[in-house]
DNA sequence: CAGTGAGCGAGCTTCCGCTTGACTT
């Protein structure tokens, strides 16, 4: 058996390619990727009563990494654990030591945080054993996690409704969402009049030009500003003050998880998984460095070779090496900030994503290494003659851009109207005209809806969550029905404008949209009940601290300093407490609200959560054998805030448009959304119909295009069943049929198939037992 | 996929954090 002197394990096979190139022949390098263990699935993977002894299995999809590496492991000599410097890294190397029962004798524990050449080889002059310690607050938070989680869940599932979940981390990110969407649904709005005034002044080549500035003050009614520009009519202005500031703006820090998922998605509009997609795909390639960190730290190796490139390309005024202190309280740092493996690369070859991302990476992390931008700022405070108020111009001049040359990180600030401006030359004292004073009515504006990415700065502002798992995270709130991102239509809303233009003062009645929203987190009405009941009965788990205050004690259990089964202990037997009594004592969840009494049936009219969603119902109260009528709410309609009338209207479904090829037309709500309804088939409406006021016409367009599209995709089909087709779907050619789709074998032409062979390949797939046919949601 | 919403009951669901491919309706 061949031998092996040295075997360097790893977490990820991108690294240990490179890292083999640094270490030479003497060692081999391989990966574990990640953990290789977890808590086994049934009856909890705890013996609670065993002073909580976890049962960790190797998962199914881990066997063969596990048996790959022992075989390694057997061969070698000695065995360098080079896992992640974090709490989980430590653990993967203890799991690894344990499942593959290496010897302590054999093993060296090495730490890097950065992948060069220099604090590898340090490393290995550096060995050190496990952090036993470590590795059981590691322990401690998968167990709590665990508890937290298959305790919690199953309560939902029988108070609520089943396939629902809950646990620290996902529970606040949905409290979060459901709460901001609250805030917006109380929200207020007022409006007041915003004066801003169009002066004339003289550029440096002395054209004429305006000069725009606003008043210090807002009217709160159309009176006030009316009578204000009637004194403007008037009065003398003078420039009253002009007032010059040198200011400096910063670079911000190279790039983390979460500041990248944000950037992309302002700057490119990537959602938190496609960054990590296309992340990982330059990662891989080698193209940048891990892209899972939540450091802002940048090696020795990286500072001065963004130095030298920025001298060469920009010049020596330009290069301001230093460092960045890593902001999050809750970062582990066992990586570098997120940067390109060769600063000489300004771009990359690649897919459009992959350039585009690059491309943004690149240039934050050269604007890190770069001098401030130092600004000239100006404000110009204009008087009035016979007034105390005040208006004023802000601009800005850039005297040296800096690192602005190749980058500035954007807000989320939706205003845009704080551009600056170059003020033109002034003089105290000097007076001015104005070309036109506009008193323009602007409402106040509800806080802004999470984004993904604004969902993920905030979870790591609280501490909340890692940068391996923001993204899984977000998918898993959407796929439990939490929450969704659909479009918010919005609605018209007036507002005045009056503008003062040589003594006249003109009325306009102008009007915008309001409350409209795309790409935004909005919360489903389970995830408002959900939430409401955690809250009720788990206030402590919900808590935004709860996380917080677990890490402090995670860190004292690393630190020696606490048994890891005490913490578990004083955690769990208040809280399994809470459990116990909750499924004892809190009644079943439906959200029920009774809204009034229908005026043409004077019967009573409420919401609820039905199985399919929530429901407007017709009922009887006083006769159980009046069958009640239902409505689905429509898309966005909350069940805690829709309306007597609104839930009227939704009984106006279905309607009965007409005929069509003597059959008659109907339109709908289905579980899928609005539909038309045509000789037993269903149609779905595009989305700039509303099922309330489509005409017929439409709806026979609607059923002649889904007529055309059914065509299209259809391959094949049978006379000798019409509900059996061949179709071309997203991953090819697949069966149709009552019982479900069915891909077709490869190698198979569609041309070649005759009805029987189908049957048979629809029998194969679902089999006419009596039991055990298989269905797949 | 399927345009319902009753009710029964068996058997299932679920957490967070490390990592990539295998696989999909």
């Amino acid at each position: 058996m061949e031998k092996i002197k040295n075997l360097v394990i790893v977490e990820s096979p991108a690294k240990s390619k490179t890292i083999e190139g640094f270490l030479g022949k003497e060692y081999k390098v391989t990966s574990c990727y990640g953990h290789i263990r977890d808590l086994e699935k049934k009856n909890s993977g705890i013996d609670v009563k065993d002073k909580f002894k976890p049962n960790y299995i190797v998962p199914s999809e881990k066997k063969a990494v596990v048996r790959e590496l022992k075989k390694l492991v057997e061969k070698s000599e000695t065995i360098w654990l080079a896992t992640d410097e974090d709490r989980e890294g430590e653990a993967i190397s203890w799991h690894l030591k344990d499942e593959l029962k290496i010897d302590d004798k054999k093993i060296k524990r090495i730490v890097f945080n950065e992948i060069t050449k220099k604090a590898i080889l340090n490393s290995i002059q550096n060995p050190r054993q496990i952090d036993i310690d470590l590795v059981e607050a590691q322990q401690a938070r998968r167990i709590l996690d665990r508890l937290v989680g298959f305790e919690l869940s199953p309560i939902l599932w029988r108070k609520v409704k089943p396939n629902l979940s809950a646990g620290r981390v996902q529970s606040v990110a949905v409290r979060l969402i459901v709460e901001r969407e609250r805030e917006i649904q109380n929200f207020t709005s007022e409006s007041a009049f915003r004066i801003v005034g169009d002066f004339i002044v003289k550029d440096k080549k002395g054209k004429k030009t305006l000069l725009q500035a606003e008043l210090g003050k807002r009217f709160s009614t159309e009176k006030e500003a009316r009578s204000f520009l009637e004194l403007c009519k008037n009065a003398e202005f003078t420039v009253d003050s002009l007032e010059k500031k040198l200011a400096y703006k910063s670079s911000a820090a190279p790039f983390t998880t979460s500041t990248l998922q944000q950037e992309a998605s302002r700057k490119l509009g990537f959602s938190v998984s496609k960054t990590m997609l296309v992340a990982q795909k330059l990662y891989e390639s080698g193209k940048i460095t891990y892209m899972r960190t939540d450091s802002t730290i940048l090696s020795e190796f990286a500072i001065q070779a963004a130095k030298d490139n920025i001298i060469e390309n920009f010049g020596n005024e330009y290069s301001n090496p230093h460092q960045y202190v890593t902001k999050s309280s809750s970062a582990q740092e066992a990586h570098e900030a997120i940067r390109p493996t060769y600063f000489e690369n300004a771009s990359v070859d690649g897919t459009k994503d992959e350039k585009s991302l690059y491309g943004l990476i690149w240039k934050r992390a050269i604007a890190s290494q770069m001098s401030d931008a130092k600004l000239e700022r100006t404000t110009v405070k204009i008087s009035m003659s016979n007034n105390d108020l005040n208006f004023t111009a802000k601009g800005e001049v850039i005297l040296f851009d800096g690192f602005l040359k190749v980058y500035l990180e954007s807000t989320d600030e939706e205003n845009g109207d704080n551009e600056s401006e170059i003020i033109p030359p002034l003089k105290s004292g000097e007076k001015l005209n104005f070309s036109e004073i506009a008193a323009t009515e602007k409402y106040t504006r509800p806080p802004a809806r999470y984004t993904e990415a604004s969902l993920v700065k905030k979870l790591e502002e609280l501490g909340i969550g890692r940068p391996s798992t923001y993204a899984p995270t977000i998918s898993t709130i959407q796929k439990r029905g939490y929450v969704s991102k659909d479009e918010l239509k919005g609605r018209e809303r007036n507002y005045k404008e009056l503008t003062l233009v040589d003594k006249k003062i003109t009325e306009e009645l102008k009007s915008e949209i309001t409350g409209a929203d795309r790409g935004k987190l909005l919360p489903s009405n389970i995830a408002m009940l959900v939430n409401d009941f955690l809250i009720n009965y788990f206030p402590n788990i919900l808590d935004y601290q709860f996380t917080a205050n677990v890490e402090e004690e995670l860190d004292e259990v690393a630190e020696g300093k606490i048994d890891w089964h005490k913490m578990l202990d004083e955690f769990y037997t208040p809280f399994h407490k809470q459990v116990e009594h909750t499924l004892d004592n809190s009644e079943r969840v439906s959200g029920e609200r009774i809204l009034g009494t229908d005026p043409t049936t004077g019967k009573q009219i409420s919401v609820r959560m039905a199985r399919y969603g929530a429901v407007a119902a017709i009922t009887n109260p006083d006769d159980e054998n009046d069958k009640p009528k239902y409505a689905g709410l429509r898309l966005n309609q909350k069940l805690e805030t829709i309306t007597l009338e609104e839930a009227i209207e939704l009984f106006k479904l279905p309607r009965t448009l007409g005929e069509f090829e003597n059959s008659e037309v109907s339109v709908s709500i289905g579980r899928f959304g609005p539909y038309v309804k045509h000789f037993s088939k269903f149609y779905s409406m595009p989305k700039e119909f509303d099922p309330y006021e489509i005409t017929l016409e439409e709806a026979i367009g609607v059923i002649e295009n889904g007529r055309i599209k059914e065509a299209e995709k259809t391959l094949k089909i049978f006379e000798q069943d019409a509900a059996v087709k061949i179709m071309n779907g997203r991953w090819g050619p697949y069966i149709k049929s009552s019982k479900g789709m069915v891909r077709i074998p490869k190698g198979t032409k569609v041309d070649d198939l005759v009805f029987e062979d189908v049957q048979k390949i629809i029998e194969e797939a679902y089999p006419t037992k009596k039991k055990s046919t298989k269905k797949k949601k």
